[in-house]
DNA sequence: TGGCAA
DNA sequence: GCCAG
């Protein structure tokens, strides 16, 4: 058991915000797995202090939860109305989260069509099935190599329908090194996420989470179904997008309006809205 | 634009 | 959401 302190941190926000899917509070206590290890953490709501009991050490968490990003100089770039300025003083302390490539790339292949409960019901049947035991009900991430070799009549158990076939071909193309993720990171934004879409499955709003949770490219901004309500309730279909606002529009507006950081300016809209709705 | 699977 | 049509 050890602690962090933290400035500009808020653990529940940030587990709770619908970009990882491996994590439950039960009381005080985050569970989650991670990197092949079980965490738990709780956050003293005084100090902002995480007490820790993990096998995974403080630079991990320091990494993972994204406590080198400076969060005040991200507001500054990002806060370019009074939208914005409600949701980052409301939500302050919210961070994006660095998360493992594959697991990511995965997750967010689930993602397509999906909600959240069932992504994380996706992920844990797959775990208990193709990973590693850690804990009582606790499983590891699945390697590719797991799914890469296992039949589909397995994987289909874990009720993944369409994007079954998807997984076992992405697995495939790892293990094959079709595609080599750890080099996404020396690719910029356009190139990683070219390179990602090259994969079945993977269209543009797929591989803009991917590139932004685990490729460290926060011009990432992922137009899903609600950031597209967000964006035309608050900002209008015109005079910003001449004509109908498409996905396609938004993205390449948010990516203008807000910056190198608008990554961070699409979790604050995203969260907002799944707490409040559209206000 | 509708089918995907549930 | 992605993709084939």
């Amino acid at each position: 058991m050890y602690t962090i302190s933290t400035e500009d941190f808020d653990l529940d926000y940030t587990l709770d915000c619908g970009q990882v899917f491996r994590w439950d509070k039960d009381g005080d206590w985050w569970t989650g797995v991670v990197n092949n290890a079980v965490a738990r953490i709780s956050q003293n709501p005084k100090t902002g202090e995480l007490l820790v009991d993990s096998s995974l050490d403080e630079d991990f968490f320091y990494q993972y939860f994204r406590l080198d990003d400076d969060l005040p100089a991200i507001f500054e770039q990002i806060n370019k109305d009074e939208h914005m300025d409600i949701a980052i003083n409301k939500y302050r302390g919210l961070r994006l989260i660095r998360q493992e490539p594959w697991e990511c790339l995965i997750s967010y292949m689930l993602a397509t069509a999906s909600n959240i409960p069932r992504i994380k019901k996706n992920i844990s049947m797959l775990s208990a099935m193709f990973g590693e035991k850690l804990e009582d009900d606790l499983y590891s991430f699945p390697k590719a190599e797991d799914l890469a070799s296992t039949c589909c009549d397995d994987l289909c158990e874990c009720k993944m329908g369409f994007r079954t076939a998807r997984i076992i071909k992405a697995a495939n193309a790892v293990v094959t090194e079709d595609i080599v993720l750890d080099e996404l990171f020396q690719l910029d934004y356009h190139d990683a996420k070219k390179e990602l879409m090259s994969l079945e499955g993977i269209g543009e709003k797929v591989a803009d989470c991917i590139v932004l949770f685990a490729f460290d490219k926060m011009e990432g901004f992922p137009v899903d179904t609600h950031v597209e309500k967000i964006v035309r309730t608050y900002y209008g279909d015109d005079p910003f997008f001449e004509g109908k606002a498409t996905k396609t529009k938004i993205g390449n507006w948010g990516r203008h309006y807000f910056g190198k950081y608008c990554g961070y300016a699409q979790q604050y809209l995203f969260y907002q809205k799944r707490l409040e709705g559209l206000v």
